[in-house]
This record gives structure tokens, C-alpha cells and sequence, in this order.
DNA sequence: CCGCCGGACTTGACACTGTCAACCCGGCGT
DNA sequence: ACGCCGGGTTGACAGTGTCAAGTCCGGCGG
């Protein structure tokens, strides 16, 4: 019916969303869309561009989120923590999208810049995020050991949110809860923790 | 010659750590060991079982890492920083293993439980060493609010390393660094930072 | 109007995978 | 001596990604 490219797209996901990363199959998902196994073909060349795209589209949703947690009210730690629960709930909300977003021999970063470029754009928000709450004071002027310690804050907020999103999704946290809302104030109680913990606010 | 369940086992690591999780073919292994493509389904069954063994193998490996830091010497902070470094050291230099560990889609870990125990006794270590070092004075007399607070400490000492472990190995971090020398750096900047903030020591 | 050109799609083939089935062989216990 | 069985083999089947043709059709130039 519609513009078969973006069925196949769809279809992919949900493919995955129902039976996992390793059961992604052009042929299937030609058969769900009610066209021959080749049709694909005609809009993608082989599956890794499937993906490419996927993980291209992902991380523009998740950059959008994080940049709206950005643009929010309140102190650089507030928004900095609504930027992480952000990222959790995108992991916990679009799973199919967060897992391919994070399997590197899925999509060779070289030949797909666009998805490398997507990714980066969700991560430069994270660190101008950090950077305003831990004091780049005085601008771009940090000696070399202060930009050291500024990379190493960057990556141990980035290191905490990823870890938990991957552990709910992918780990062990993932069988600890009976109730959605439960798991909910588990990451919340824990981000605030973690927030308080290295907050100067 | 040796032992045939044993070649495949280590074949199939080498494997996966030269081409990657997907390309984990049990007939390129049984190529590799000089036999038949079906000879090693005369000591697996099917090609879960023989992720599965790697999977408890590896659990059981990082486990045995995570008790010798804790029966090392120092205060309980010290100890709880050896162990986080201990498993982000286990992630870089046993990639393979630790990427099969945390893929839940390829072992079910109810039909196969010696995996699923595997990894609770890596997590207890965890959660003895975080209890140790953040007072869990009175024993196990705590209320639930105390409870559901240490759940939210372990959680996050889980996440911060796991997080870091997994962007290190897959994700964008992996590409940050030139030496081998200045990642390490980086990884004891970042968690030194990290149990400095969380600490009361 | 005809012709034809190119994009969207189909059909058919190939090599590869995991897995089922049957067969084969050599050492062991009875 | 015989049968059994663990470890190994070969052969087949359905499913996969992908290459190579063929088919259909709508819009264009002449």
C-alpha cells in the first residue's frame, strides 16, 4: 500500500521488538509486508542498511529526548538528571531501537557515517549537559588535568545510565521486578542517589 | 585430539572473538576441529547448550575475579574499587565471553540454570561488598526503606561498571582512545572519581 | 499514437546455516 | 561370540542473505 520502504522499516522493528535481534529476517519481514522475498532489495541493497537506518532514526529520537531534557526548567543537575531518566526510558520504551543502537558489528560505522553522526549528536548533549553542572567556569580555558577530569565526569554519567538501561533491559535487574511501576521507582530511587552523590546543587 | 567438547568450546570462543557473536557457525567450528558438521552435536544437543556453557564458564571466570578482590586487603571501599576495576578489566580483555553473558535472547536461563547461578554468585559478590562498605551495621535488621535503599546502591555500583565495561567494548568509548595505556587511565580516573563521590570512606 | 526506458517488483538460483535421520565402526561387558 | 552403545560419519531438509535475470507498468519523446 503505503511507501514500501517505510513498511519494511516497521516491519523490521517489530520483528525484532516480538522475537529478538537475531531473528531479524528480510524474508519474513517481505512476508509480513505481502511482497516477494527480492522487494526489499529494491530499497535497501542488503540488511545491514535495514539496520543502518535504524539505528540512524534511533539515535534521533533518543538525541531529541535528551535535547528536550536539555531545553527543560530548573538547576543543570535537575535537568541533567531528567536527561539520564530520559535515556533509561528510551531503552525501556523502544528496546528493538536501543539494542541495535548498541551492537557495533550490526552497522559498520565507517560506510553508514549517518548513524555515527546520529550517535553523536545524542552524546554531545550529554556532555554539555555535565559540562554546566560541573563548572567549565571559565570556558573553554581548562588546562589539560581539568579536561581530563571533566572527560572522566562525562563518562562516568554516561557509564551510569547505560549500565542501568542495559542491566533492565538485557541483565539481571530485568527478572527483579513484578510491577512496571516498581522497576520505575527502583531507577528513580537509584538515580537520585547516584545524583546526590556527585551533585555540587 | 583432545577432548572434541572441550576443542569446540574454545573454537567457538576464538571465533566469536575473530568475527563476532553472529558469526558463530557450529559448522565453521566443527571445520576448525578437523570433524564432521555434526560431531559436535554428539556432546551439545544444539547450538544453545554450547552458548550456554560458555556463558556459565564466563560468569563463573568473572565470579572468581570479583572473590579475589574481596578477599584482598584495605578498607571495604578499597576492595569494592578493586572489584569494579576487576570487572571492567574482565569485559576488555574476555570480550567474547562477556558479550555472550549479558545477550539473554541466545540462553534461556531457565532451561539451562547452571548459567543463571553462575551469575548470581558474580551479582552476591557485589551486593556482600556493597553492603560491607555502606553500613549495613545492624546486621539484617534493616526496614524495608533502608532496604530498598541499599537495593538502589548495589544497583548503581552494578550500573556504573557494567555501563562502562559495556560502552568501552561496544559502544562509542571504544573508539576514544589511542593506547591501550590511555584507556586504562581514563577507566581508573573515572571509577576513582565515581567512589569518591559515593563514598564514606 | 507508438516505442521505449527505467523503476518497482517477481522468480529462480546459489552457498550457507542449524538440525533431523540413518548409518558405521571399534571397544566393552556378559 | 554377540550385541550394545558412544563417538563419528554422510545425506537430507527448511530457512537464510544475496546475485542474476525476467516481468510489469507509467510517463516520456518522437
Amino acid at each position: 500500500m503505503t511507501d514500501l520502504r517505510e513498511q519494511v522499516l516497521s516491519a523490521s522493528l517489530a520483528l525484532i521488538e516480538q522475537e529478538g535481534v537475531g531473528a531479524l529476517s528480510l524474508r519474513e519481514v517481505a512476508r509480513r509486508a505481502g511482497v516477494s522475498h527480492q522487494a526489499p532489495y529494491h530499497h535497501f541493497g542488503h540488511k545491514e542498511a535495514i539496520v543502518a537506518e535504524l539505528v540512524t532514526r534511533g539515535y534521533l529520537r533518543l538525541a531529541e529526548r535528551l535535547e528536550e531534557a536539555e531545553r527543560g526548567r530548573g538547576t543543570p543537575s535537575r535537568r541533567l538528571l531528567r536527561a539520564g531518566l530520559a535515556y533509561v526510558d528510551f531503552a525501556l520504551s523502544e528496546p528493538a531501537s536501543f539494542r541495535l543502537m548498541f551492537r557495533p558489528e550490526l552497522v559498520d560505522r565507517e560506510r553508514f557515517a549517518a548513524s555515527g553522526e546520529a550517535g553523536e549528536r545524542a552524546y554531545s548533549v550529554l556532555v554539555r549537559l555535565v559540562a554546566e553542572r560541573h563548572g567549565d567556569g571559565r570556558a573553554a580555558g581548562l588546562g589539560s588535568e581539568a579536561q581530563r577530569n571533566l572527560d572522566a565526569l562525562v563518562t562516568m554519567h554516561w557509564s551510569m545510565v547505560h549500565g542501568l538501561a542495559t542491566l533492565l533491559l538485557d541483565g539481571s535487574l530485568c527478572r527483579r521486578f513484578a510491577t512496571r511501576r516498581e522497576r520505575d521507582s527502583h531507577v528513580a530511587r537509584t538515580m537520585e542517589l547516584f545524583m546526590e552523590a556527585t551533585g555540587r546543587s
